[in-house]
DNA sequence: AAATTAGACTAACAAACGTTAGTTTTGTGA
DNA sequence: TCACAAAACTAACGTTTGTTAGTCTAATTT
């Protein structure tokens, strides 16, 4: 466990108001307010506005992709490796919930080669995660319905949990993937 | 059918480019240069480029406001009161479906009294599903879970159910309708 | 034909933006 | 105690921002 960095207390301080008016709206003189400093000193740790986002958001994509592949090699069954997933999403939220809005809300920001990049990230965890979902539809895991809707309506709900895991007070991490698994799965009625 | 007005498309351009990048990073010249105009020519429409976000943002809101009142009215079981708010929302989707990203994502930057009057109507929006669900549990319709993760799950389904709407390639409204429902409410499993 | 109006234009404004340059302060190791 | 590096500062830069004022044009109304 090492120290936090300057750099990466900047960071943090982005994060969370990013969070709260997105990256457009927060100048470098919020994010210098914040840390109690002046805008200017803020280039001693970093190079700019732009190294801020993608540090951020280029971690959590590979977070995710790591995190996806390590499923994917897994020689579970198709419906745990969703139920592998949505831990996960839970996981990541629950340790980097500030970082999560730049990731959802942001990313189309990114410059150049970071938002090529991270589109390609994102792309290939939508395609892998269908793939599941497919496999679990052939096996008989999952009730045949479209594949596309089970992974839109799966997806949506874990990429908005930030928003809620704060609000409702921080939920008791294992109740949470038990509920959310119970829920997305086996549905409400 | 009454005539778009040129005000009616000052707001269907910004719709369109808030959606891609958020309303701060859209600038009036942005718009302006949309609709093949100067900036300036703008102001013989609309008051400035807050007016445009909250007639937008607002306009959803009642939208939402009135067809959750008229949900809450009927005779109708929780059940088919949640299978009605699922349409609902599929329906503003299909009819407004640019418009809702500066609902979900931009509502921050609205001012003084639009600002608190939409915190409200959201509030009051969550409120009265919450009620809904509840009401669902205990009459033995839904399983016993957690009232807010059955919330916060559909919810969030539906409220980004825009960012797909168009990927997808405009779905039939009606098959939409019937997997939206059959996912949400049975599960996949 | 004259008058009115809707809707575009140019030019400019003050404020806020990200960033740079150069300087001063602060804390650490020799 | 001195030297050095880390990290703050002030001042300023060129751009972009939302917006206003005033003007011109083309269509519509009287």
């Amino acid at each position: 466990m090492k120290t936090a960095t300057r750099k990466d207390e900047i960071i943090a301080a982005a994060s969370s108001l990013f969070k709260e008016k997105g990256y457009s709206a927060v100048s470098m003189r919020d994010i210098a307010q914040e840390m109690g400093i002046k805008a200017a000193s803020l280039y001693n740790h970093i190079s700019g506005k732009q190294e801020i986002l993608s540090t951020l958001v280029l971690f959590l994509a590979k977070e995710f992709t790591r995190g996806m592949h390590s499923v994917m090699i897994s020689e579970r069954s198709p419906l745990d490796k969703i139920r592998d997933i949505i831990e996960l999403h839970i996981d990541i939220t629950v340790n980097h919930s500030e970082a999560l809005a730049a990731l959802n809300n942001d990313w189309m920001h990114l410059e150049d080669q970071d938002l090529s990049d991270f589109v390609k990230m994102r792309e290939d965890y939508e395609e892998n995660f269908r793939t599941i979902v497919k496999e679990g539809i052939k096996a008989g895991d999952l009730k045949p319905r479209h594949p596309e809707v089970i992974l839109f309506s799966i997806l949506s709900t874990l990429r908005t949990l930030y928003l809620w895991y704060q609000k409702r007070g921080k939920l008791d991490v294992n109740i949470l993937k038990k509920d959310m698994v119970a829920v997305l799965l086996k549905g409400i009625v």
